[in-house]
DNA sequence: TTTTGTGAACCTATTCACAGCG
DNA sequence: CGCTGTGAATAGGTTCACAAAA
C-alpha cells in the first residue's frame, strides 16, 4: 500500500518499466505479467509487484496488468509533464548528437534552446535550433522557464557554466562531462559517464 | 584485507577513485587524503577507505595516499590493459560524438574498426577510421582480436546487429539504445540511459 | 596528534513464502 | 488453480566507533 517510504532503487527502475510497457503498446499489446516484464528488463516478477505495490495495485490477479492503465498510472506517479523544457549548454560532437536524438521528444522532452560560448557557433542554426551565447543564458532560461539543464561542454569549462546556469534558477542538471558537480541546495544532477562503465566492462571481462 | 568478496558498489567506484587522481596528478598534487577525495566524489572518506581496505592498505597513516601509487594500484587492481580495443556500430550522429570522444584513448580505450549498414557509409571515412559494412565485422573484429563493442545503431537494428556481435566473439558490450539486451552467457552489457536520468530529475524537481 | 584500516551495528534493498482473490 | 500483493527473512552496503600506526 502507498506508503512506508519507497526506496530510491524503485524510483529509478520506474522508467524502465514505462520504457518496456511503451514498446508493448507499439505492438498492439493489452496485458502484460510481471513475469514477461521481468524477463525483457533482466529483473525478477517479484521486484516488479513490490516495486508497484509501494504505490498501489495496478493488476488484475490471473491475468496480469493491463498495459495502457499501468503506463497512465506509472506516469501519474512519476509526475512527468508532457512539456519538459530542457536547455542544451554545448554545441559539439555531443550536442550535435543530442540534438539529433530522437528519445526526448517520445518522452515529453524538448530542447528549448541552445547555448555557446564558440563565436562561430553563437546565431548559427542546429537541428534547426538558433545556438545562442552563455552570456544570454539567465535571460533565455528565466524567459522560457526551463527548468532542466543538460551540460555538454569539454570539461575544462564546467565551472564557467554552472556559475550561469545557478543564477539562471535551473532545478536540475544532466551532465555529460565527466566532473563531479558541485552544487548548492535545492538542485539535483544526474551524471552520465560511459568511460566508467568501459573500465568496470573490461574489469568484468578479464576476471572472468 | 583482500578477501571477503567485494561489494558490486564498491567496484563500481574504483573507476571514479581513477578519475579523480588522474586529475590530482594533472595538477602535480603528491598526496590526498581520504577525506578531500570523498569531498570531490561526493562520497563520505569511510567509504573510500572502506572500498580500499577490500584490496590491501594502499595508504599511509597521518599523511593519506600517495597518489601516484595509488592510482598504480587500482589499474592493477582493475587490469585494464592499456589498449584495449573497441569497435563501434553505429555512425549516426552519436556514432561520430563518440568518435570525437577524447575521453576513450586518455583512458587506454581506443576505437579499432567502425561498422555501419548504410551504403552510403561504408567506405567512407570518419574520423579519420574506415567505415566497414556489418557484413565484415565478424571478419575484422576476430583478425583485430576486438573484446569489446560499442552499440550506437538506431533501435531498431539491434536485434541484427546483436546477433553479428554474438557470432564474432565479443566479450563486453557497451550499449547506447534503449533496449534491454538478451544476451547469452559470457558476454556482459551495461547500456548508457540518459533519458531515464532526465525522468528521475524531472520526478525529484516535481516532488521535491 | 592525525589519518588510515576495520569489525560491528545499522540501514537499504531484494528475495522468499504464502495469503488474497479472480 | 494462476497471478498479484505483501509481511517476514535474508542479503547487500554504508556508517559508526575505535584500534593501530606514523
Amino acid at each position: 500500500m502507498p506508503y512506508s517510504k519507497i526506496p530510491n532503487a524503485t524510483i529509478k527502475r520506474l522508467s524502465l518499466y514505462r520504457k518496456q510497457l511503451r514498446r508493448l503498446i507499439s505492438e498492439d499489446r493489452e496485458v502484460v505479467q510481471s513475469q514477461e516484464l521481468a524477463d525483457s528488463l533482466g529483473l525478477t516478477s517479484t521486484q516488479i509487484r513490490k516495486d508497484l505495490s509501494y504505490f498501489g495495485k495496478f493488476g488484475c490477479r490471473k491475468k496480469g496488468y493491463d498495459v495502457n492503465l499501468l503506463l497512465a498510472n506509472l506516469r501519474k506517479i512519476m509526475g512527468v509533464a508532457t512539456d519538459n523544457k530542457l536547455c542544451l549548454f554545448g554545441c559539439g560532437n555531443l550536442g550535435n548528437a543530442l540534438l539529433g536524438y530522437k528519445g526526448f521528444e517520445q518522452r515529453g522532452f524538448s530542447i528549448e534552446a541552445i547555448f555557446d560560448t564558440d563565436l562561430n557557433k553563437i546565431g548559427k542554426f542546429f537541428h534547426g535550433k538558433r545556438c545562442y551565447s552563455v552570456n544570454q543564458a539567465k535571460e533565455v532560461i528565466k524567459r522560457k522557464n526551463i527548468k532542466i539543464a543538460i551540460i555538454a561542454v569539454p570539461d575544462e569549462t564546467v565551472d564557467e557554466i554552472l556559475e550561469i546556469i545557478i543564477l539562471s534558477g535551473i532545478k536540475s542538471i544532466l551532465n555529460f562531462t565527466q566532473r563531479h558537480l558541485q552544487l548548492p541546495g535545492g538542485i539535483m544532477a544526474r551524471s552520465v559517464d560511459f568511460t566508467d562503465k568501459l573500465e568496470l566492462l573490461s574489469y568484468f571481462s578479464h576476471t572472468k
